[in-house]
DNA sequence: AAACCAGGCAACCGCAGCGCT
DNA sequence: GAGCGCTGCGGTTGCCTGGTT
């Protein structure tokens, strides 16, 4: 399946993998390569002998095995490795449990990466004030949605995902989204049951709703206002919404307090409070990669300085039908735990330690 | 049975960010 | 600080496959 094989001026090869290739891959996994140490090795390697991943294997394969060469980039086996021979790659038809999944988090996180460039744009440029830095810190960085999802649904890929999306989900949604939309707005009066466990993921489903209601309104507003309203003038979703009812919630926090935000979402109409989304409790979502573009040099100038920030926006729960949220709770979206980024591997961290 | 067509999906491409030298 | 190479991401490509005519 997939492209005709092919080969480029280098004598790498491309294109589908046959058996052997991804035999000789595999054998050259499962006897001492296993993924994070993959990375790892392949960076060194590539680093140590000047050659890429493809190339060492093919080496070592010939060296050590007498066996074909496998003449593939490092990219190419990484990619192949990845997304198709993994032990732990579920295979198969995707589960309702899993549509819900990857439909709820793509209706949270949208899938326009450049959403976050140009926030980051705009956050630099147009040079919004403190607020609206610490309003986008609750957002999840929306640089690594299918990466993202792909977290949230153990032995799915991203491209899978991704693909699962283009071919299937999307012309679903699409065929049945004026139906979607009717019976929202005919229920909004009726609270939606939240099932998500943690208080950050409520958070996180409360104000997307807030953020969703927002771009609604401002969408309606576009149909109403001609083309040259306010808000063309920001094409930016989130400067707009900072500029926009749901932002002034924030602002008015700013402004009451000018050293720590209060509340962000004690002011969120009722419709909105009440309002929620799908989540599927057996599907917790890990923390998220917060955005990366709060500079911590800058932040220093202010009375507020990142961490602070963040444990005042933890404090700032307090004070709503988030009263649970902790401040660690709130670190687990904001950051990874525990503070280092690797973290996370767990024992599988012993996996990038040298032999 | 053959031709056609649309959907599925593996693989590649291009870009941005990051780290190293 | 500049340049280079690598990594990881979303987007796109193009062959394969199954259904329809």
């Amino acid at each position: 399946m997939g492209r005709v094989p092919c080969c480029d001026k280098d004598g790498v090869k491309k294109g589908p993998w046959t058996p052997e290739e991804d035999q000789l891959l595999v054998h050259f996994k499962v006897s001492k390569f296993i993924e994070p140490k993959l990375k790892f090795e392949e960076k060194n390697m590539c680093n140590g002998f000047g050659l890429d991943f493809g190339r060492q294997m093919a080496l070592l394969d010939a060296l050590l095995f007498k066996r074909p060469c496998l003449l593939r980039c490092g990219k190419s086996c990484r990619l192949r490795w990845t997304n198709y021979l993994r032990p732990d790659i579920k295979r198969g038809p995707f589960s309702p449990a899993e549509e819900a999944t990857i439909v709820h988090l793509h209706g949270m996180l949208g899938n326009n990466p450049s959403k976050t460039v140009s926030v980051e744009r705009s956050l630099y440029g147009d040079k919004p004030d403190l607020g609206y830095k610490r309003f986008l810190l609750i957002l999840p960085d929306i640089h690594e949605l299918w990466a993202y999802m792909a977290s949230q649904l153990p032995g799915r890929t991203d491209n899978e995902i991704k693909n699962f999306w283009n071919t299937h989900l999307k012309k679903r949604l699409t065929s049945i989204g004026p139906k979607l939309q009717i019976s929202q707005s005919s229920s909004s009066s009726e609270p939606i049951n939240i099932k998500c466990k943690s208080p950050s993921a409520r958070h996180m489903v409360q104000w997307e709703s807030a953020r969703v209601e927002a771009e609604a309104r401002l969408s309606k507003q576009s149909l109403l206002i001609k083309p040259t309203s306010t808000a063309k003038s920001h094409p930016d979703i989130f400067l707009q919404l900072w500029k926009s009812e749901v932002g002034e919630t924030f602002r008015i926090v700013e402004e009451k307090d000018g050293k720590t935000c209060e509340s962000l979402v004690s002011d969120t109409p009722p419709s909105i409070k009440n309002e929620s989304v799908f989540l599927d409790d057996t599907v917790s979502p890990k923390p998220f990669k917060t955005t990366t573009f709060i500079d911590t040099t800058q932040e220093q100038e202010d009375t507020c300085k990142p961490n602070e920030d963040k444990m005042t926006v933890s404090d700032s729960i307090g004070s709503n039908e988030f009263a649970d949220s902790t401040d660690t709770e709130l670190k687990l979206l904001l950051d990874f735990p525990g503070g280092n980024d690797m973290e996370f591997i767990g024992e599988e961290s012993e996996f990038f330690q040298l032999p």
